[in-house]
DNA sequence: TAATAGTTTTAGCCAAGGCTAAACTTTATA
DNA sequence: TATAAAGTTTAGCCTTGGCTAAAACTATTA
């Protein structure tokens, strides 16, 4: 069994992935030190699971994605069980997955993804790997690199910041929802978005962090 | 925050309290060397959460108990939740709630104890400490200790072996079930028991886990 | 009561996973 | 293209929570 540190190790190069994931982003993400982050990619080198080209990056092999997706499968299941059972917000569900994800069992997992109906995204849009680490391609589009006045629907929100998701929340934009994009400010001032019946303004670094796909599948 | 192991030590002390936990016991129900559990137990009496007398025993001052009462109330809220949403077997329950109960947030605790009604037991029985640590009288009887011939009704068995509660289940024996002893084995060869439309032999052993009121209450 | 068995503690070791400070690479800039 | 800035790694330290072996204490029994 990998130890909380590994997983969330593992984890995190593959959010920050796939390829040459700097110490610094690493030791970011994790909240250490980057010394502490260099020190642990090479012990997850030594073990097999990273690669790991000094003063470049580090990347996953292939067991060490496998077992970045385990955990990445419990996240999202343990995500849509509590959305499904408890009614959190979806602005709650990210922090509560992280400290449950570690202990969670291959059986529990079996019996919440049945339960669940083996359900391919968790609440924020995002795929679910399968029980063996597979995760179907994912096609969805950028919303800030969509034309003006396409169909759209919002595939995926970014689950990490909770005050980011409860305005998105507040201002309609969740996943399933239908919108277009009207026009677009100048000089990267964001976009402008008519939802069902609002319409409101998207700034870029939002519009960055949200997936969707044309209305017409 | 407490790390896991501490949690671990001060929620075993309890269970083997209140006074006088032998270094022994403690390190056999934690899996770890007896100068390991030595060690750690010096350590939570710096801390101020354990009263420890060399040679003589371990005890949780007020605040160890709090402690460990927190973790009790997370395990067993976690077990009711676990029980009612996915109705696992009874003798699933106990280790799954064993590894989720350390990332069980106090935000979460309080959503599922609401979701739950507040329960007061868990579905083996055993009493649901409160939010501080407020436990209630535990009167339930032994029902080795009963009399012969008094309607009674079980009121509380055992949690962590999964052998043991598969084999009472398959014969009647959990909460509320009504039950009666006709008669005792001599030579301490256990009891015989009478329940709706059923009887069987129970040993001694087993019936000193099995907890129960009379049933008129 | 003296020896022995059982329990507990001490001493000394180890690995994991943090940290800071200093050294080393790489990249950017003057 | 030399130098400064930024990023990365190394070195050395610390705490936590394990372990074993040996010493110390307690309890039992001859």
């Amino acid at each position: 069994m990998d130890s909380v540190a590994v997983e969330n190790y593992l984890k995190s190069i593959w959010e920050l992935g796939p390829d040459d994931v700097a110490t610094q982003d690493l030791a970011q993400l994790l909240n250490v030190a980057p010394a502490s982050a260099t020190k642990m990619v090479q012990r997850l080198t030594e073990r097999g699971l990273v690669k790991h080209i000094p003063y470049k990056g580090a990347s996953l092999t292939s067991e060490g994605r496998r077992r970045a997706l385990s955990v990445v499968r419990r996240h999202r299941l343990l995500e849509t069980f509590l959305s499904q059972t408890l009614d959190l917000g979806r602005e709650q569900l990210h922090e509560e997955a992280e400290n449950l994800e570690h202990g969670l069992s291959t059986e529990l997992e079996t019996v919440i993804a049945n339960y669940l109906g083996n359900p391919e995204r968790d609440p924020h849009g995002h795929p679910i790997p399968g029980p063996n680490g597979e995760l179907p391609i994912d096609e969805d589009l950028l919303l800030s690199d969509c034309s003006l006045n396409q169909y759209l629907v919002v595939t995926q929100v970014p689950d990490r910041d909770p005050e980011l998701l409860t305005w998105l929340e507040k201002n309609g934009i969740f996943p399933g929802i239908k919108l277009k994009i009207v026009s677009r400010d100048d000089f990267g001032g964001g976009i402008n978005v008519s939802l069902e019946d609002s319409s409101i303004q998207i700034s870029t670094s939002v519009a960055n962090e949200v997936y969707v796909k044309l209305e017409n599948d």
